[in-house]
Formats: structure tokens, sequence, C-alpha cells
DNA sequence: GCACGCATGTAATTGGTTACATGATTGC
DNA sequence: GCAATCATGTAACCAATTACATGCGTGC
């Protein structure tokens, strides 16, 4: 039930409308904790009936200006404190290594070799983002630059990872069926 | 749509029953796609509606093994080649790293401590396994072995990250605020 | 006056989790 | 005979996705 959480983290850092909530989940949390506009939209209504934000301000269109409470930032700090993060995400990418055995090893590597390339455009693409930012002290900035290293260090161990896979399946073709595959660790450079 | 090609790759490897699944998914399938037998129940009468699966022998106390259909197969093929792995995944530990900044930088720090020995203790659970692993020469022991390769990769870059990011939270401190940090990848090592 | 961006919401559907419910066989 | 394991299914609920629907304000 994170999304919730994700809100209220949010709104701890700034009263936001539900339009402004929409662009940081689209910029900041796009790879985290991605959320539809419905979803937020539902979300700020519950949380509101909850009492965990207020309505602080309306502006013109409709606007509302949610702001959190004492109530809001209490469970907040206790999410982040005394809750279990939740366990495994499922990674669709992943999932497909298991069954590469059903096409040739030729596609195989290909699948591989793909999923190397993603890793690098990602990890481009991070660093894009760290380049362009303006960082500075405020919470999200602080944080969010561990986040983005975390995720160039990712992208870079994926890409390492996927070429060495492609690699691996090269020379288990090359070498006889039934023999046994132990060297591997011996590639870990 | 993926919980069906983990039921179409599973099968691909051999006949099963729905409780024959069910171990393979909490073995094999645990980190990348968790599936409650409820789902794999209701995923196994879908397919065979849909063609892919077939029941291909009843045995003592009910049991239905299924066996996948050429259909099934072919599935199976455009999904691993021609369809695009889904995209980013959520992430509840990361996503409270964003939100550190409503914690003291101790409590900060801890919370990032406590992340690097989960990484940790992932790591050594994944080592476990690939001793006590008889590796064969089977499409899951073959593939399944380079999705272990990936845990093992990823919770190392995992722990080494969030060691870094808690030293990163300790300087943080330690520097004076507004003062620029701009220092960071010169603890890359 | 019109287009674009701001702004909010609802409805239908799918995917996933938790909990319940039941019964047959095997090994001791 | 009894416990453990094999085996299947259903119902209620929650979370997330997609699509639809509407309208106000600002700048050109």
């Amino acid at each position: 039930m994170s999304l919730r959480h994700a809100v209220l983290g949010l709104l701890s850092e700034a009263p936001a409308s539900g339009y402004d909530l929409m662009k940081l989940f689209n910029v900041s949390l796009a790879e985290v904790w991605p959320a539809t506009q419905s979803q937020v939209y539902g979300e700020l209504g519950k949380l509101t009936t909850a009492g965990l934000v207020e309505v602080a301000a309306h502006g013109p269109r409709g606007r509302k200006e949610y702001a959190i409470t004492d109530n809001g930032l209490t469970e907040l700090r206790h999410w982040l404190t005394d809750v279990e993060p939740s366990g495994p995400a499922r990674h669709d990418g992943l999932l497909r290594v298991f069954f590469l055995g059903v096409l040739t090893p030729l596609e195989a590597r290909t699948y591989l070799l793909h999923m190397a390339a993603d890793a690098a455009r990602a990890r481009a693409r991070y660093e894009e983002i760290d380049q362009k930012t303006e960082w500075d002290e405020d919470m999200i900035s602080v944080y969010g630059r561990l986040s983005l290293e975390y995720g160039l260090r990712m992208s870079t161990a994926h890409e390492e990872w996927a070429k060495w896979a492609a690699e691996e399946i090269g020379s288990a073709k090359a070498r006889k069926a039934g023999e046994r595959v132990r060297d591997r660790r011996a590639h870990k450079e």
C-alpha cells in the first residue's frame, strides 16, 4: 500500500494539487513508483477522509491544494522506520531468461544483447538527468541524488550481466552438451 | 500479462499439475515472478479454454496433468521474441529513500544500513542456492543459472550502493548546509 | 475567439492477494 | 486410524491500468 506513502512523502516537502503531484510522479518517481492520474486523485480523496492530508487552499479552475497533516507526517515516519519494505518485485525481462531454452541459442543471444542495449540506454538517461539537474539542498534533491546513483549502478551492472550472459550462451554452445559448465566465476573479470 | 507466460514456460519443460507448478513457482521463480495458488489454478483454466495447454492425463486425487500445446509453444516463442518486456517495476525500498529527509540523518543512515544488510542476506541466499544446486543441462538449469548470477550481481551492487549512501549521509551531515555536494563521483572507489 | 495547459473526476476491466473450503491418498 | 501431503477450487477484496468525460483560465 505504498502509493499512499508516495503521496504523503511528496506532500511532506510542499503542499501540492493532484495535478502538481502527477507531474512529480512523472519526473522524480517515474522509475520507482509510477502512478496514474486516477490513482492519485483517488488516493487524495482517501487520505483526506483518513485525516492524513487536508485541503489547505482553493485556487482557480477548482484547484485544491493539499497539505500533509500532523497525523500524515506521523504515518509517513512510521512507514519509514517501522514497516518492512515489501518483498520481491516482478521482473518481466528476467522471467524470460528462464525460458530462453525454447529459442535457438542464436535467438537467446539476441535477446540478451537487446537487454544489454536497453540497460545502456537507461544508464545514459540517468547520466543525462544527473547532468541536467540543479542539485540543491532540499530533501528530494539530496535523497533523489542517492536514488539516481542507485539507478546508475544498477543499470551498469545490468548491462554487464547481460553481455556476460550472452557470451556465456556463446561458449555453452561451443562446448559440447553434457560437459560441465563450472568455470563461470572465472569470467567475473 | 506474464503470469500466463510463466506457466507456459514451465510447462514447456515438462507436463505438470497445478500443484507441481506451485512448487516450481515457489522455488525457481519466487524471486522473479511470484504467484499464488489461486492465480495458477485460474490461469490453467483460462489457458485450457484458450487452447494453449491441455489436460494430458488424469491422476489420483483428481490430479490433472497439463501439457503445453503447439499453439501454446508458438505463443511462448512469440512472447520471447516479439513482445517488449514491460517497463519499470515498483521499488518499495527505493521509494523510501526519496523521503528519508523527514527522518533525522541518524535514522536515515540506519535505514540504509538496514538495506545493506538485507542485500547481503539476499546475496548469501543466492550463493547458497548456487552451491546446493546440481546444475545440469536442462533448460531451467542452464538459464536459471544465468538468472542466479543476475541475482548475485544485483544484490552485491545493491549492498555496495546502500553502504555508500549511508556514508554519503554521514559526510553530508558533516558538511555545512548550502555547501555544494559535487564530489560524489570521487567516492566511486 | 481559440488553443493550450491546468485541473478534476468516474467507470470498466485486469491482475494480484488473502482467506476460505473441501476432499483423496499414502505412509506410518 | 491418523497425520501429512497431494490436490483442486471459489469468493471477496485491493491495487493498478485504460479510457472516458468535463470544464475553467491564460496568453496570443
